[in-house]
DNA sequence: TGCCAGGCCGGGT
DNA sequence: ACCCGGCATGGC
């Protein structure tokens, strides 16, 4: 299993060369886009964000202050607006009870403290939380999505129905614990998805691991 | 033109 | 402990 995961890393690396993730410009926007993109293609997030920015809302103070129905509508491109106004408060709530709107103080802690913090936010799952811990507290846990999970369904490194937690495990279990690589490892995977046989309907003709 | 995209929650078995 | 419906836009 290390040998192919290590196989599969590099080859994926020959092809594509770095993928520079998460695409942001500040830890803030991190978090902002991984909530956005629950379940939702990163162009309509993009959508999203640019609206925020040309409204210079891209802050945590300023979108803690935001009622929730304006800040629905500047998101509205990303889909589920409504559901995601109220994730991305709940989550500024947190930030601002706990740490009076200090991402890094947030941030600055071991890895499981966090994790556990940031998953009994209402709106943050396992992926969004692990996504948050990896790109933007930069600490090595490796992120699950459908693209990593259909991979490993279709490689035959986990069965069909696997969790998230015995997804991850494969690679955790595998790869040496570095941030660095996990990162680029998981955006590779999602380059990957998005130009071949990651979707749910793969087109596999030119993939870079069909030998 | 219908299907899909970098999930999560709440209620029901 | 799983399973399912709901949430919604823009692109192809």
């Amino acid at each position: 299993m290390k040998q192919v995961l290590t196989r599969v890393y590099s080859t994926l690396y020959r092809h594509f060369g770095p993928q520079y993730w998460w695409p942001a410009d500040s830890v803030f926007e991190i978090i902002i886009g991984a909530i956005l993109t629950q379940n939702t293609n990163w162009q309509n997030v993009e959508m999203a964000i640019s609206n925020l920015r040309k409204a210079k809302l891209l802050h945590a103070k300023k979108l803690y202050l935001l009622k929730t129905k304006k800040l629905a509508q500047l998101i509205r491109p990303s889909g589920y607006y409504n559901i995601k106004a109220k994730r991305l408060k709940c989550f500024l709530k947190f930030l601002f009870n706990n740490y009076n709107g200090s991402l890094s103080k947030m941030l600055n802690k071991d890895l499981l403290s966090l994790r556990e913090e940031l998953l009994s936010i209402k709106g943050i799952g396992e992926e969004t939380a692990d996504s948050i811990i990896l790109y933007a507290a930069k600490l090595p846990i490796f992120v699950v999505d459908a693209y990593t999970k259909r991979f490993c369904q279709r490689h035959r490194l986990t069965d069909i129905n696997a969790s998230y937690a015995e997804t991850q495990k494969v690679f955790m279990d595998n790869l040496k614990e570095d941030a660095r690589l996990f990162n680029e490892f998981h955006a590779l995977l999602v380059r990957l998805g998005k130009e071949f046989c990651l979707k749910t309907k793969p087109k596999c003709k030119e993939c870079p691991l069909k030998n």
